[in-house]
DNA sequence: TGTACATCAGTGAACGCGCGTTCACTGATGTAC
DNA sequence: TGTACATCAGTGAACGCGCGTTCACTGATGTAC
């Protein structure tokens, strides 16, 4: 029995009755879930299908659906305030290159990470949940602003709005290209490719701010 | 009993065995659910309970579940169609006046009309799912690009996007604003008030396209 | 190395629930005479 | 004005379904000796 059991677990996936890493599959399971049926549409039994195993096998890992779906949120913030971070990093010292980075890299992982991104900003689980999640989204938005407030060091007192705000702009208009026009939203098509309109729209609201000269592109 | 039939009826509500008005009762119970617990946690059944009816009654309507969702929908087009007309008429004969208009009127029907946005926006209903959403929901469309066309008009060519592309970038800034900040999002605060947010964004926005000179506020 | 045993990650059956939808029905309304 | 009848908008019971969750269980794994 030894030796044949041997053949079948050496250097395969994990399988047999014990799964080895459910938690972390059925985490991807529901990230595909949500991303295909939204955050509403999708069901813990079929994460659990999704995972080969039983719906109960879940409460092994999770307390529950609403569990599940924050610790999909979790590894997103993780994910996308990492992004962020190298993004502003590779951009320095330059403000306007760290900024500009965040915004394409905001952008990516939405394109990138649509599960994570559905369960992040869609689901309506709240960031308060846990101490973990709200703890890993302010990194993430740490470094918006970071980014914000240091452009925005370049603009003459007089006319520069809070950083905050500027921040919030800059998100607003990211989010609604996400959700208008880089998902194939049914019947809705889009008229350019949203990192184009996305790089475009920041590219005049900084010049609108005088951070860019009228005929400088970046 | 005719006479003392006369008495419930003469001037009540509409009740009795007959509802009087049920179709419309349903759409409004069901953009009260959309709005309270987003387009797929509404259910026929709850519609249904909360116009005083059985669920089969709504059979008498509409096809079902997702037929109602479209007619919520369809009326949200129409009342957002008409605003938007509204809004473009009153700020003519200036083209920003009509542009800054609308951008106003976008944000006031999302905050009056939640539910409908929602069942527009946010529910995944097709807008070719018939023709008279699809009419309608063109109409809407045109009012945004003639808005944004007519004063394209005002920048010089060489630095003109093509007014589709305008059009979207106000679109996606203002749809933004209201999923990240007009609505009371689980553990997000808004920073501004949302209508104070957009205002200054599309403010920055066409002082980057150049129609607004620098120490002009609107 | 082999055996006994504790731990643990699964199973599978069951639960109560609310869903969308169908069906034959019935009571109210409107109309013709 | 009153009566007969057709139309129509509701009822209420039933359906099959999939959901989230619980429970006692069992087979696999890891550890102590």
């Amino acid at each position: 029995m030894h030796q044949f059991a041997a053949v079948w677990t050496f250097g395969m996936p994990k399988r047999g009755y014990h799964h080895g890493n459910l938690r972390q599959a059925l985490v991807d399971a529901a990230l595909q879930l949500i991303e295909a049926k939204g955050p509403t549409g999708f069901t813990l039994s079929e994460a659990a299908k999704q995972a080969g195993v039983t719906p109960a096998a879940v409460y092994r890992h999770f307390e529950g659906r609403d569990d599940l779906i924050a610790e999909a949120a979790r590894q997103g913030y993780e994910i996308f305030a990492d992004l962020m971070e190298f993004a502003y990093q590779k951009g320095q010292p330059s403000a306007l290159a760290a900024f500009s980075a965040t915004g394409r890299a905001y952008l990516a992982f939405a394109r990138k990470h649509p599960g994570h991104y559905i369960a992040m900003f869609e689901s309506g689980i709240s960031v308060n949940r846990t101490v973990e999640l709200a703890a890993v989204s302010a990194r993430a938005n740490a470094v918006m602003e970071k980014a914000a407030s240091d452009l925005s060091q370049h603009i003459p007192l007089d006319k520069r709005p809070p950083a905050s705000m500027f921040s919030a702009h800059i998100w607003a208009m990211s989010h609604g290209v996400v959700e208008l026009f880089a998902r194939n939203s049914p019947g809705r098509a889009s008229p350019f490719p949203a990192d184009e309109l996305l790089e475009t729209g920041i590219g005049i609201y900084l010049r609108g701010l005088g951070l860019i000269k009228p005929d400088q592109s970046d």
